[in-house]
DNA sequence: CCGTATCCCTGACGATACTG
DNA sequence: CAGTATCGTCAGGGATACGG
């Protein structure tokens, strides 16, 4: 089961997800929740214009088994992000809206959105330039045995 | 090697991460960073004061390996997000700093940081009031056959 | 001091099939 | 339609030990 979002993280922890680690003045405030968590954010998109039928669900995430999305948005349930109706119908329909909870999210999501609409492509020039300086050409064994990087 | 940052997903992805995730119009804009790529939202924070050294990193990461540590390190710097300089002297000394790249995610950061002051609270006691639903007493075996849950 | 090399294990997914 | 059940995989990363 994916732990969807915050998830104090099982093992080995950098900090036990306490209040002050959220306190700008303290130096080792860290990510509470995975605002990525594989497929949150995306759940969340999708939600963003009102509720959704999970099968509704499936066609932007068609690549999402049914298994997994269905465990995401019960994870998201859970953590008061999204709420879960089903009317009593037949064929049943079950719809999925996020809370204001969920919504609060939008904000910071739209921050990260910015951020990689402004310096992403920096990112992957930099990853490319590093990688082709390992491997210059593809006739090079790539990965010289000590030397490079300064 | 944990890909650090982005990575556009190895195989199953929601979108091969193009530029219009990142446009306010387009309903799949996704998250481009794995902000939270383990380790690396810590190293930033660690960075935030001025360049460190390996071992001054490992104090505050004290739960990770010197492994896992220099593979991150080695992936943000990939990631034009951080530099690293080797000083050839003896012992050998090695300092790790933002770049303006890296620094740029500071911003995004504490948007999220902000959201969590805010309200992870009302996420942990939603998270706590559905597992209570689901186990209500310690003699309770949990996770009755079919019912519960409207 | 600053890392790498190995080994291994776990848990998040994916594929496929099947129910209420 | 809206999921669950079962099985398999595989990469992230932890433990430990060693190298320049």
């Amino acid at each position: 089961m994916t732990d969807s979002l915050t998830e104090p993280l099982p093992g080995p922890s950098p900090q036990p997800l306490t209040a002050d680690m959220f306190d700008p003045e303290c130096p080792n405030r860290a990510m509470p929740i995975r605002l990525e968590a594989k497929w949150a954010w995306l759940i969340i998109r999708c939600l963003e214009g009102g509720p959704r039928r999970f099968s509704e669900l499936r066609v932007p995430l068609a690549r999402v088994t049914p298994k997994v999305l269905s465990e995401s948005l019960r994870a998201m349930e859970r953590d008061g992000l999204i709420t879960r109706t089903a009317y009593p119908e037949n064929p049943p329909r079950v719809e999925y809206a996020l809370t204001d909870l969920g919504r609060s999210l939008l904000g910071p999501m739209d921050a990260a959105c910015e951020w990689g609409r402004r310096h992403l492509g920096r990112l992957l020039d930099a990853r490319e330039a590093y990688e082709r300086r390992r491997a210059p050409g593809p006739s090079e064994p790539a990965r010289p045995s000590s030397p490079a990087r300064p």
